[in-house]
DNA sequence: TGTACATCAGTGAACGCGCGTTCACTGATGTAC
DNA sequence: TGTACATCAGTGAACGCGCGTTCACTGATGTAC
């Protein structure tokens, strides 16, 4: 039932954004009366902040689904590279192709934090992913290790800049050719930056 | 009146965001009963979409004002690249002074777009003033002129992204020294990437 | 084995709220003759 | 110079809406004696 009201969430994130999770109208996809949902949350923001983990969760997990698909032994330059640039990909695409639940990822109300994931507290997240490659980068002798210290908010930057800027910002009137070359400009910046 | 009703969703827009800007409230700041309102503007809609223009107006301008305190000669060098950091310093120090305001000139309506700005036309936006500094460093013989072309845009992101994610994202409960160390890495970063 | 009782997920009805928006109107201002 | 009329910004009252949330309730399930 709890799992059920997040997930009903979750199908108005993926079509609406995060406005879209209104409590009455997840009852009623599960077919349940309003007030059955304070059952199982405190109020609106605490099912919606569910939702939201629920969200990231499905974007970390779609990165780590590219990312396994990227063959090459840990540490080798190559494939270290490629497997940063899955990332990146994968991130974009995510955005592109699901911007209901991306927006919803990162509309955590204010009274919650972002910290506090329940039970599947050990799941990767994005950030986390981030700096195993970024690790990976350094033991294969691309990137300086005097550089690694913090390099991931600025390149976690980049992309999350890129995918706000051309999905919902200013520039997602533009043509879908100017956005794929945003989107690969983009991650050429970052290759050429580690060297 | 319209300039009033304009004036007062700025100002709803700053302490509350682009959901802040309440038709009805608006009208209640200006003075006047709420369908007044539809005698300038079609919808709530429009005038958000003024709001949100006078946003970024307003981002501009405080970029264009840290912009001017930047001395030496157009070309020098160093002046080129002090001023491109003022560009990203004036952005990131908005985001963070007016998280309001900062949200909302990212928030236009769908149905509205970035492009049609009225009179003030040929007022300069954020990415004319990255683009006229890009243009600079090239001159300076900082930026190779290859690389030029689109760069605007990866740097755009890193600037807009360490906004999103320090401010409202997943690292806006991170202590305030951390916050400014990542504001800084993303500075330096942008400023490594030019050579 | 059977009865009494606690637990608790879901019900039914209702609340107050503030919103965007529409309608027919008033009354001041400026213009035409 | 004075009268008639058009224009149009703002008024007053009301609408329907869907929301989050609260209340006292029912009825199934499992446990204690």
């Amino acid at each position: 039932m709890r799992a059920g009201l997040i997930a009903a969430g979750v199908e108005l994130a993926r079509s609406g954004g995060p406005e879209a999770v209104v409590l009455r109208e997840a009852t009623r996809i599960v077919g349940v009366v309003p007030n059955a949902a304070y059952r199982h949350f405190a109020d609106r923001d605490q099912l919606l902040a569910e939702v939201c983990t629920a969200a990231m969760n499905e974007l970390a997990d779609r990165m780590t689904a590219d990312l396994t698909r990227i063959r090459g032994k840990r540490g080798n330059p190559d494939a270290a590279r490629r497997r940063l640039g899955a990332i990146g990909s994968a991130y974009l695409k995510f955005a592109r192709k699901e911007p209901g639940l991306f927006a919803t990822a990162f509309a955590v109300p204010r009274q919650h934090s972002y910290a506090d994931r329940d039970g599947a507290s050990n799941r990767s997240t994005p950030l986390g992913l981030l700096r195993t490659a970024l690790d990976e980068l350094v033991e294969a002798g691309v990137l300086d290790p005097q550089r690694r210290d913090g390099i991931e908010y600025p390149i976690w930057s980049i992309v999350h800049g890129t995918a706000e800027l051309t999905g919902q910002g200013p520039l997602r009137d533009a043509p879908d050719a100017e956005l794929r070359r945003i989107e690969s400009l983009t991650l050429t910046f970052i290759s050429n930056s580690l060297t």
